[in-house]
DNA sequence: CACCATGCGCAACCATTGGTTGCACTCGCC
DNA sequence: GGCGAGTGCAACCAATGGTTGCGCATGGTG
């Protein structure tokens, strides 16, 4: 069930710095590297470069105004990205309650 | 919202490797650093310090029988991260209603 | 018992990546 | 024109996912 772009979509939002840039992004409703970088514990490079990495999957997309680089949440995406998240926790969560079956009918059988 | 916690459960689920030796432990019902390192594209090492990840997180155990060294997904504990995981989506999920309600809000206001 | 092979752990090493500092450039505004 | 704010680029550092190579123990088999 897991594909190459599950794991860029994976690799994109499994960073911590990256989720809660994503935060921001929907909080204050876009921003630049400098903006973000004066709310997080990291440099505005360091910013920089996760938003290019943001930016290569889709997730955020940018908008230059003046000499300012407007970086703003792809809603559609990111809501993409969830649903592939949250369906990879459902893969697991079935397969922990078909154990959980078996489990119970090995139980039953023991018992007959 | 975000805790270290959570950052640590990110991590050590967001590696693709780490996801696949989950997903085959859960199917195959445990296995150890050599018949997992069989069904995967990297070394028994790799695997190896994987499981290391793991481990210290707690998403599995090991039971050491004879000289293998079996290792069991932590059924609860993979339940507990899988709800982390989803409730991050699901604030993500919040945000992104909240500010399509908003867009409305101001088309709505915007006629009157 | 002796032996061999199988499974494991440790150490050294490489590449990628998240992070830093430093510098150069460009744009907007006084 | 000149200065400050915002960006981009490059070099460098540390952590980590990955490899190879080796040594050690343990367990089945002659």
């Amino acid at each position: 069930m897991s594909t190459a772009i599950d794991d860029e979509l994976w690799s994109a939002v499994g960073d911590p710095t990256r989720r809660r840039m994503l935060d921001l992004l929907l909080t204050n409703g876009g921003g630049t590297a400098t903006t973000l970088s004066q709310q997080l514990p990291v440099t505005r490079q360091a910013v920089a470069k996760h938003l290019g990495v943001l930016d290569r999957v889709g997730l955020v997309h940018a908008k230059p105004s003046g000499r300012e680089r407007l970086y703003e949440v792809d809603e559609a995406q990111l809501a993409r990205a969830v649903a592939q998240l949250s369906s990879v926790g459902a893969a697991w969560d079935a397969r922990l309650r078909r154990i959980k079956r078996i489990a119970e009918t090995i139980q039953r059988s023991r018992k007959a």
